[in-house]
DNA sequence: AAAACGTGGAG
DNA sequence: TCTCCAAGTTT
């Protein structure tokens, strides 16, 4: 039940985002929202996806790039996977950019490419979460959802003094949320709650002396708020070792492969190699001299650090070995590899 | 339901 | 160097 005070929080915190909101490629301001501007579902969806775990300033380039080359959801539906998985490289989390594609083709042909206006709907689509549904139900169609991500997390688990470490606290933590969510302006509260996150109400730090909901704030009060949201802890990330063979033609051209659409970087492009592991074969993708680069390549994972051994071969004109994509001097970007790839490739250019 | 899934910046 | 963690989703 809302009552009073629970409407005092989120009037103060509308009141708060309209001073204070950020600007971003996607989003409309409070004052040309209040004005009736609505922002394109298909670029709240983008940047949502694209802000999956990841941060804005990360973001930011990538989606004016996306929306430069693919300004509908039909012309990215229309897009080639190589395209998208190349656009994306360096982003991270690849089924993101899989998914993405997957989705940007239900909605233009199957629902006309338009995407759907509440949360149910969205929630089916691929790559669509219940963050992500209620984010683009809310800031899209100005439905009354309720967004839970990392922030909003973080600002209820310190506005009520909630000690229950996460994610088991998470339902407790969507209620309050819940609770708070105004029936006016739910668009601009989800951005509003999520902004006082990542600017005020921080991991580390937090600006408690210059926060609009400091004089309610259960934490603040009890002086807890360096230590919530109490997290359970994490597992240490074990080292794995491996192989890459990066082979150059003589008129310039890379041998890489697709990287299967499974697991890790999956879908992206990538050098041969071996498997990751604590003893990986030494597995040559076809019989050439290949020397060892000095130095190696180190990389962490979301769950393990990986040390690479570079190894490179230089081939005659014409040559196509099975099973691997010629790419020619003009075609091959390392910007279209993975981060752990393209820091192979560096270390062998630098050699 | 726990584990897989990227990367870069901050402290 | 190392840990944390950022607008989570999928299996």
């Amino acid at each position: 039940m809302r009552d009073s005070t629970e409407f005092d929080v989120s009037d103060t915190l509308l009141g708060w985002y309209d001073r204070h909101a950020r600007e971003m490629p996607w989003r409309i301001g409070p004052v040309d929202r209040l004005a009736g501007v609505m922002p394109d579902p298909y670029r709240v969806w983008l940047s949502e996806v694209m802000l999956q775990q990841t941060t804005v300033a990360a973001v930011h380039d990538y989606f004016v790039r996306f929306t430069s080359r693919w300004p509908t959801v039909n012309s990215l539906a229309a897009a080639e996977d190589g395209q998208v998985m190349g656009e994306w490289a360096g982003l991270g989390y690849y089924a993101r950019a899989r998914n993405l594609l997957k989705c940007a083709r239900v909605v233009a042909f199957e629902h006309d490419g338009r995407f759907p206006d509440n949360y149910d709907a969205l929630l089916k689509l691929p790559g669509i979460g219940p963050y992500t549904a209620a984010a683009i139900a809310a800031i899209a169609f100005d439905r009354p959802e309720t967004v839970l991500d990392g922030n909003v997390e973080r600002v209820m688990a310190r506005f009520y003094d909630i000690h229950a470490p996460l994610p088991g606290s998470k339902p407790t933590l969507k209620v309050k949320a819940a609770a708070l969510t105004p029936a006016r302006r739910p668009g601009d509260y989800a951005q509003a709650v999520m902004d006082l996150g990542a600017t005020i109400c921080t991991p580390k730090s937090p600006a408690c002396g210059i926060c609009p909901l400091c004089s309610s704030c259960s934490a603040r009060a009890a002086d807890t708020q360096a230590e919530l949201p109490r997290k359970v802890t994490k597992k240490p990330k074990p080292t794995r070792l491996g192989h890459v063979y990066i082979a150059q033609r003589n008129d310039g051209a890379m041998l890489l492969e697709r990287r299967p659409d499974k697991g890790l970087l999956g879908g992206m492009l990538g050098w041969p190699g071996s498997d990751w592991s604590d003893t990986p074969p030494e597995c040559p993708p076809f019989p050439a001299q290949w020397q060892e680069i000095p130095g190696e390549v180190r990389h962490t994972f979301t769950h393990f650090h990986l040390i690479l051994r570079i190894w490179a071969t230089e081939l005659p004109s014409g040559s196509a070995p099975n099973d691997l994509i010629v790419m020619d001097k003009h075609q091959f970007k390392p910007s279209d590899l993975p981060t752990v790839m393209r820091k192979a490739f560096d270390l062998w250019r630098g050699h």
